[in-house]
RNA sequence: GCCCUUGUAGCUCAAUGGACAGAGCAGCAGCCUUCUAAGCUGUUGGUUGCAGGUUCGAAUCCUGUCAAGGGCGCCA
């Protein structure tokens, strides 16, 4: 922001430290931490401590340097004032330049301020990955929130990106949900709401697979028929795959997320045990059919002692796994996109198996496998760390969730603004429980569980969704009644209030916030940052007359007030929570 | 047994190796004739699991230890 006054600066500091004989380290400029007026701050320490000249303790010598510097620097261009306080040279920037500058760049770029084009090689977003046959619950929520908001701030940032999703349309669990219907619901069809009655029937299969020997074998050898192909099988299976496609296509409509491509594990299958033929062939893979199943040991392989581990690649009986298809898809991929990286957003539990996949494709000599990342997330959880699992009934349903949500919030926005179409309700109501839902996911790190209780996920108050979208809709019924849609550039020639003050920090900040979490791949940063930016904006908004201030002081608020309203809704946008105008 | 993650206020969580460790919730006391009170103000609350080490400086890095969770040959 202050390029040219920051290199001046440079400068002066690196003939300081010539003149004394002093290391020509570069400070390393941060953030003053005491709000309320802003500037840049640097630690004398590291210099002090590697002064030859010093003969007091670092702290002490950090502090003598602090002084000089600041009386050798004297007044410069850009800074009001410069202070040597406990070791820091503390600079200052002139609140009205500095205030313009933020405001207006912030302005002349809209929506655009804080991102980059995409340029380069592509990254590609591997989330969601849900089961068909199966119910979705909560816990497939953050998949699919992590993945998109990832995907959104690598756009933000600059990167090409590439969104898929990898449907497990085949496996053990299909066969299973296909052998149950086919032997207690033949013919039956799905009621209205289509995944729950999927999840329903896969739950019935999985209790008779767990504890009815003859249900096992009955699956075993449908698998079997599945793996020849037999046309009746292949049949049933179309139909009742599209039922969930279609399920999780209003879902994802929801959730306002799209994908670029979509694989399908039944279309990696094939060429899944062709790559097993040919690790079988080099050496690399060991067969041991028809008793023991192939498998690599790849700690034998690499000399490793229980760190890979051996990774199963093909059922004794032939048939695929989870493990067989990952290769051929990570080639798929490859083969398709030019990709500068691959992640796959899959939660931690995996992380062993992963870090196998990677392996075994950098042993078959793919120069792309080291550009493979797993982003581990942790799993939901319920009070109590209760897994969330069909089996046992322990879920909560997406469907109950967002609904529950939805009716909580809908009381709320009738209350408050009677006179909206019940249209416009219905839309409020659902970007406010959607948001509500979607950001305690977001604003933890991806290593830590979340626990999931309803009575915290139906609180619109505090630190929130809502709490952000409030403060995005104030803004917005301040803009709405100045009735002003272009602003002149603001002068901000009149005594800041802190609040003000730290509200335009905190724009200036949004870039490099987003360069951040794209570089560490943390929502969560973003989240964060988006509750700081609306709780300031509360105070702003408590603290400054707006429209009623006197004309100077109006015109340059309403150019803040601008300002901020773009940033509170790109913040939203990168975590996928919607922007309201009124709630 | 081996490996991974987590441990911060009563609860849920923040804090690019840097200044007095901050929010929300819960509790208590207040603020709606003033741009929407899904808001704001005040107040209570801490040996950052424990012990060492590195550093001018550690919640953060290293070692050890304790606790919780997860993974480790035919689920995904």
């Amino acid at each position: 922001m202050f390029d040219q006054e920051k290199q001046a600066l440079a400068d002066k500091i690196e003939k300081f430290c010539q003149e004394r004989g002093l290391p020509a380290k570069s400070l390393e400029w941060r953030d003053i931490p005491f709000r309320g007026e802003w500037g840049m701050a640097a630690p004398l320490f590291p210099l002090a401590a590697a002064d030859p000249n010093r003969q007091v303790p670092v702290p002490q010598h950090a502090q003598f340097l602090a002084e000089s510097l600041r009386t050798y620097l004297g007044d410069l261009p850009g800074f009001s004032r410069i202070e040597a306080v406990r070791g820091y040279l503390n600079l200052y920037f002139s609140p009205p330049e500095y205030a313009q500058k933020v405001v207006q760049l912030v302005l002349a770029n809209g929506e655009g301020y804080g991102t980059r084009q995409g340029t380069g090689k592509a990254t590609m977003v591997e989330y969601s990955n849900p089961n068909t046959h199966k119910p979705l619950h909560v816990g497939h929520l953050r998949n699919v929130i992590l993945g998109g908001s990832i995907a959104n701030i690598l756009e933000a940032s600059g990167k090409k990106v590439i969104r898929v999703n990898y449907i497990g349309d085949i496996g053990l669990h299909v066969i299973k949900w296909l052998c149950n219907y086919e032997k207690y619901h033949q013919g039956e069809t799905p009621s209205e709401d289509k995944t729950r009655w999927m999840g329903d029937l896969f739950a019935e299969a999985d209790r008779r697979f767990a504890y009815e020997d003859s249900f096992e074998a009955e699956v075993r050898a449908y698998f079997a028929r599945w793996d020849a192909r037999d046309p009746h099988i292949l049949e049933l299976w179309k139909q009742t795959r599209d039922w969930s496609m279609e399920g999780f296509a209003q879902v994802y409509d929801l959730l306002g997320e799209r994908f670029d491509r979509i694989y399908f594990e039944s279309e990696v299958e094939e060429p899944g045990k062709a790559v097993v033929e040919q690790l079988i062939k080099s050496g690399l893979a060991h067969d041991g059919r028809p008793e023991e199943p192939v498998i690599i040991n790849l700690d034998e392989l690499l000399g490793t002692k229980e760190e890979y581990r051996v990774v199963i690649i093909l059922r004794s009986d032939g048939t695929s796994l989870y493990a067989t298809k990952e290769t051929p898809l990570a080639i798929l991929k490859f083969t398709e996109y030019d990709l500068d990286q691959s992640i796959y957003v899959i939660d931690v539990r995996q992380s062993l198996h992963m870090k196998q996949i990677r392996k075994v494709l950098e042993l078959m000599g793919y120069p792309w496998a080291e550009h493979i990342y797993h982003l581990a997330y942790e799993i939901v959880n319920l009070p109590g760390n209760v897994t969330m699992s069909s089996r046992e009934g322990t879920v909560v349903l997406l469907d109950d969730l967002i609904r529950e949500a939805t009716n909580r919030a809908l009381e709320i926005v009738r209350d408050k603004n009677p006179e909206l179409s019940p249209q416009e309700m219905q839309a409020i109501a659902e970007a406010v429980a959607l948001g509500s839902i979607k950001y305690p996911m977001l604003a933890r790190e991806n290593t830590k569980m979340v626990t999931f209780d309803w009575e915290n996920a139906l609180d619109f108050n505090g630190q929130s969704a809502p709490y952000i979208q409030y403060a995005h809709v104030r803004a917005n019924s301040i803009l709405r009644k100045a009735g002003m849609e272009q602003f002149e550039v603001p002068q901000f020639s009149y005594a800041l209030q802190p609040s003000e003050i730290n509200l335009i920090e905190l724009l200036a900040r949004l870039p490099d916030e987003i360069q951040r979490a794209a570089k560490e791949l943390k929502p969560s940063l973003v989240a964060n940052f988006a509750y700081d930016l609306a709780k300031v904006f509360n105070d702003f908004y408590n603290q400054c007359p707006v429209l009623n201030a006197e004309p100077a002081i109006r015109e340059a608020r309403l150019a803040l007030v601008a300002a901020a309203r773009i940033c509170l809704a790109k913040v939203l946008t990168l975590l996928g929570i919607r922007a309201p105008e009124v709630m």
